[in-house]
DNA sequence: TGAAATGTTGGGGCG
DNA sequence: ACGCCCCAACATTTC
């Protein structure tokens, strides 16, 4: 059975032992030399490299301390540890993003140099994309539509397996984790450690909470920004520390209400159709979509800009969501949705520097499901919102968040003003807003924007193109 | 996974 | 008692 031969497992955003199919694989061998390449030239956003750096930490634990970390070129390091260690094997679960899988064929096209023999695995995905066409040979470009052929002629995704008892993982004289250098020098991350527990047991103990108690009434729930309903798990997700298949099957075994349990799974299968967009249309962080917005005129302002990033619009629901996510990492979903809406149809600016400043911001920062929601809010997307839904952030405040509780929480400065108010605190009475101890202006901005002038503008704009 | 503009209806105030 | 007007309240259409 075990043959008595080094194999390299190459941790990717699969930082996890249990249903890792490459581990699995590797597990058959005597020895296991447990790798992960930090490879500077790629894109990570702040607070994905604080998230990453603990991840790393936590995985090296369960691996006793016999993770092997290194900076530089994947094929480069590998191929030294290939002649270093005579390693006859590689295995690695894929991660499905353009650059990724260009690290892939060059890794394949060494190891035929070398003779090593290569084994990828998918186990970040519920199916394998690759085979998820149309009968006519096409891909499916509206998100129903792709749904109900999952539901109707795909079988359940694959059950999730167990980590592997015995594995003798072997350790290489490489860096350590600090010396990737991955958390910023002025500590901006040290807000996340009171919020964030990344890593394996963290995430299957979130999954567990979310079970227990955020599944039930999920599907109303999760639209309210307050209530501490949505599952959390986007990170763990992101970096592979739970199995998507395995969060998959707990949740429609579960004994929740169906309609819960079928929004949620609904929301995994996004997850699922961001990725497959991004295999289709390998371009989807960069260009649009439907090229006909490829002549839209942005109106791209930095001052503007820095207002939206900074939380600082004197709209308050938006600058409650910008300000959750520069403090916490993370966006409700809805609140996304309208800030995302704000800057692109308010602003008129370009959604592809709302979604850079995600990336950079968010722990849960992913190519496929950021590029796709962005391009999906700003019209410019495969099976988009139509270009005239316009978020009103006032509305949308009294409607999502009608105590404000979720505005006074990240926009403090507004928290003495009356619930009437709070949703427009221009519109308050002069001494209404004495009373509440805000000055528009100075304690508090004046809207940088008018909602009604910039919509009709947005409008104008999208008429142009179509 | 909107919102605003426009259209329609029906009850009540009022001459 | 009747018609007229006003305007919520709801429905439809338009962006």
């Amino acid at each position: 059975m075990a043959q008595d031969q080094s194999v390299i497992l190459w941790f990717r955003r699969d930082l996890r032992t249990s249903d890792n199919l490459a581990l699995l694989e590797a597990s058959k061998y005597h020895k296991v030399l447990p790798i992960y390449i930090y490879n500077p030239k790629d894109f990570f956003g702040g607070a994905s490299k604080w998230w990453l750096h603990k991840s790393l930490e936590s995985l090296d634990r369960t691996l006793q301390g016999k993770l092997n970390v290194y900076v530089g070129d994947e094929e480069t390091i590998i191929e030294d540890l290939i002649k270093k260690l005579k390693c006859s094997k590689i295995f690695w679960n894929k991660v499905y993003e353009p650059n990724e899988e260009i690290k892939d064929q060059s890794l394949l096209s060494l190891a035929q140099k070398r003779s090593v023999e290569c084994k990828s695995f998918n186990s970040s995905l519920l199916w394998n994309i690759e085979d998820l066409n149309k009968s006519d040979g096409g891909y499916y470009k509206v998100y129903t539509a792709f749904w109900n052929f999952l539901r109707s002629k795909i079988g359940e995704p694959r059950i999730d397996l167990d980590a592997p008892k015995h594995v003798n993982y072997i350790k290489d004289s490489a860096v350590a984790i600090k010396d990737l250098k991955l958390l910023s020098i002025n500590k901006w991350y040290l807000k996340f450690e009171k919020i964030w527990t990344p890593g394996e047991m963290a995430a299957n103990q979130m999954l567990k909470k979310f079970l227990a108690s955020r599944l039930n009434g999920y599907d109303e729930k999760r639209n309210y920004p307050d209530l501490d309903s949505t599952s959390k798990l986007s990170s763990y997700l992101h970096f592979g520390e739970i199995s998507v298949n395995k969060i998959w099957h707990v949740v429609n075994e579960s004994n929740a209400p169906k309609k819960d349990k079928e929004t949620f799974l609904k929301e995994l299968v996004w997850r699922e159709f961001s990725y497959y967009l991004l295999k289709h249309f390998p371009n989807l962080s960069s260009n649009n979509y439907q090229s006909k917005f490829d002549k839209f005129s942005w109106k791209n302002n930095d001052v503007l800009l820095k207002f939206w990033q900074k939380g600082i619009t004197g709209y308050p629901i938006i600058d409650a969501g910008m300000r959750e996510l520069w403090q916490t990492g993370v966006m409700h979903n809805r609140i996304r949705m309208i800030v995302a809406s704000f800057l692109v149809k308010n602003l008129l600016i370009d959604w592809r520097l709302g979604a850079q400043w995600f990336l950079d911001c968010l722990v849960d920062a992913d190519l496929a499901s950021n590029s796709n929601n962005w391009q999906w809010v700003a019209g410019s997307g495969v099976d988009h919102a139509p270009y005239f839904r316009i978020f009103n952030p006032v509305l949308q405040g009294q409607k999502f968040d009608s105590e404000g509780k979720y505005i006074k929480k990240f926009v403090p400065e507004l928290k003495r003003l009356p619930t009437k108010y709070l949703f427009a605190p221009w519109l308050a009475p002069e001494a209404e807003l004495f009373k509440a101890g805000v000055v528009l202006g100075d304690t508090y901005p004046k809207p940088i924007v008018d909602f009604l002038i910039t919509r009709n503008l947005a409008l104008q704009g999208y008429k142009k193109i179509s």
